[in-house]
DNA sequence: CCAAAAATGGACCGGCAAGTCCAGCCCGAG
DNA sequence: CTCGGGCTGGACTTGCCGGTCCATTTTTGG
């Protein structure tokens, strides 16, 4: 039930959406704190009526856009891994692009600023996350249980509480490095995650 | 190497501290990005005039003290759970200690939310932060040598990946339970890192 | 008890950024 | 062609909030 489009025309959509990925791509660079209203007017060559014609709601508005602009860039920047881990194989490639979104999107989750800075006062903003991460475990399950119909691991595996703790290791894996600009926690929970799996089959490989 | 205090009488360092423990209150209720100097003033009893006597670095440097300030709460909360892990009842009695820390704060990670938003404008707030981490993580992997030290888990299990990988899942762990409310997450985390230090193990319980 | 230094109160300033407004422009429908 | 609705530009207003300043009170050291 995202904002159906404030623009009635294609150009209007156009315009609408050149403000969101500017908005973004300021976000990302300068931070939400040190962002306003008119540097994203710069970025996006609009000017301010432009803005508030197609998010009445002000900079709160924009910023909900951004949000859902951002999260559904999380899964996509996955895929297809994500949807094919089927073979231990696909399990490693999978990590690898994580490690590397992460590492290329220099030392920043977007979306998690977004969330902490909109905070409660939009409750959009937790539903979009809380969307997210419904989602996101929900196919890091499903690669579990594909695993396991192949039987390269044994049916005793809570796929439900390894997938949640994959997760958790991955968000945490981020937001370390968001301080620290290394990426060893990442790769850390996403290879012990994996190597759990791996050992709790009976046959090796 | 944190502010050598500026207040020089106990009277001073009085309030110095009590406007850093009650903006701490005032960010943890408001969140930062809607917290004033005028609310802590007001919470806090004091003047605007103190604010700056006792910070003249204004905003940013009382946001560092209350930084340094949430840091340090971090791991004494967990005392003296994370420097007796030497056993797998006291790694349990520690999950239950830190499931239990992050769900008494509502949902939210003070010291999160601070580097968030001081970002990289006060360099100081990096540093804080890799420091804890560092710390955190340390303690964690002397737990796991403690353990490995009275032969419950084998030589050959990495001590500082398990150890980085679970101080992720820590932080993923409450992240998620920012957006969601939920502490599932954490505790699969807690639960899954720790059973897999078990189940590295040879011999049973 | 008396300076001098520290601590305190609170009025005031100035800038910045969100949001408003209206005049003019483009563009497609008829 | 022309009319109308949506699109665009940008000047202007407004309120908030960080920061300054100085007068006053309290504490301290001798």
């Amino acid at each position: 039930m995202p904002n159906a489009s404030t623009a009635s025309t294609a150009k209007g959509r156009a315009t609408q959406a050149r403000i969101v990925e500017g908005a973004a791509q300021v976000l990302r660079e300068r931070g939400i704190a040190f962002t306003t209203l008119d540097d994203v007017r710069a970025r996006t060559s609009t000017s301010k009526s432009q803005l508030f014609h197609y998010f009445p709601g002000g900079k709160d508005e924009l910023l909900l856009a951004v949000a859902e602009f951002e999260a559904s860039r999380v899964l996509e920047d996955q895929q297809p891994h994500l949807d094919r881990l089927d073979s231990w194989e696909s399990w490693y490639r999978w990590r690898d692009a994580v490690v590397e979104r992460y590492e290329l999107q220099n030392d920043q989750c977007p979306l998690g600023n977004l969330f902490l800075h909109i905070g409660r006062s939009e409750p959009g903003t937790r539903a979009i996350v809380v969307e997210l991460m419904r989602q996101w475990q929900e196919r890091i399950a499903n690669g579990i249980r594909a695993l396991r119909s192949r039987e390269l691991i044994p049916a005793s595996v809570d796929v439900d509480r390894s997938a949640a703790a994959l997760l958790a290791g991955i968000q945490g894996g981020v937001s370390i490095m968001m301080s620290t600009g290394s990426s060893a926690h990442l790769r850390a929970a996403l290879d012990t995650g994996i190597d759990q799996l791996r050992t709790a089959t009976a046959h090796e490989r």
